[in-house]
DNA sequence: GATTGACCTTAACGGTGACTAAGCTGGATG
DNA sequence: CATCCAGCTTAGTCACCGTTAAGGTCAATC
């Protein structure tokens, strides 16, 4: 019989990832006990230690995942957009559709970075600046007048619009992704027209 | 030399309550210990307790304080409008305006509810229902098709949008105030004018 | 000058929870 | 079969930190 060098089903590292961002949702990481997260598994506490350094190696492993899930997203985007202009409502389609499948793990994104150690925190920033500039550029190639710094405030709101998903009464799930999409897409749209001139 | 009894500053009570928040801001509520609270006012540690029944409390008071206001705020607007038609940008307006000056108070809300007592907790998320209710109603003043939870979900949005201040490249204050109050504004012109046939 | 009370101090206690130690099991490997 | 080790277990250990205890100081009041 061939080795089970591959388990068959996720691997218990992926499983633990999975639990443990939905109970950081909900609890928050400090409200989360090693304990509760290997219950979730139906393994007790410490066995987290034979996949994970520690606890705040499991929240940073989460954390750079999902960052870099992102940027590969905008990489792969930017390189398959036949026409420039389409990469924005590309990038704000994509984003709101991840959103929108993955409350827990924007929700811990947003909330527990600050929880990570600092190597991993400096990792997932600089990640996370790499997609914003994804962004930013596209919307500058949108409306080339508008300076870097405004285009970043602006991509950071409509960010931030996109990721209230999980404090909202929800909606069915194609719903949601649309009103996201038509929210941000027309937040942005505001700014491109209104260019630098936002101020008189 | 008489010492004042009411010293022209804050309370001490204010002074902790003001820093904390900032501190909870950077490092999160559980990642601040309440020796750094006081290291912070000048005082240490336990003098905490003879303003506050303990830590948790502290934060219930911060979050409950920055939930009553903005009720407060809704409740005046809509008396003080002329035209119901023009509440929805009032409240935008004073909530963008309420974020760029107050970010650490703006992060703590969003970030450390959850490590608050339960019954803080309830209170603060009745605050908001409360809150969120008047900008439903502004809206579907506006766009009499709307249905109440897609109203809903399109208001999470746009204080999702104005919220994200803490998190951006900082633009100079009134700049950053018109930028979302024009971002916010125009999200949510697009759905009261695609109103209820979101969805083909 | 004694009393009071607001406000603060330092010292210590105790619960909690991350992490470690040491050992069991069962299937893959030789 | 004998060995091995991945993956788990239970039973601690230890540091941290919120909280309490006990008492000091000083301005205001009597």
């Amino acid at each position: 019989m061939a080795t089970r060098r591959q388990p068959r089903r996720r691997s218990r590292r992926e499983q633990l990832l999975g639990l443990a961002a939905d109970l950081f949702a909900e609890r928050g990481f400090a409200g989360v006990t090693v304990d509760d997260i290997g219950a979730a598994a139906g393994v007790s506490g410490p066995a987290l230690y034979h996949h994970f350094a520690g606890k705040e190696a499991l929240l940073g492993e989460m954390l750079i995942g999902i960052s870099q899930r992102l940027l590969d997203d905008a990489v792969r985007i930017e390189r398959a957009a036949e026409v420039p202009g389409d990469v924005l409502d590309a990038l704000v389609a994509n984003h709101a559709v991840f959103a929108v499948d993955n409350p827990s793990l924007i929700t811990v994104h947003h909330r527990d970075l600050v929880h990570a150690a600092e190597a991993d925190r400096r990792r997932v920033r600089r990640l996370q600046a790499r997609y914003v500039l994804h962004w930013v550029e596209a919307l500058q190639h949108r409306s080339p007048g508008l300076d870097r710094r405004t285009a970043g405030a602006a991509v950071h709101a409509t960010i931030g619009l996109v990721n209230s998903t999980p404090y909202s009464s929800r909606l069915p799930r194609d719903e949601m992704v649309d009103l996201l999409t038509v929210m941000a897409g027309q937040a942005l749209a505001a700014i491109a027209r209104s260019g630098r001139a936002l101020l008189p």
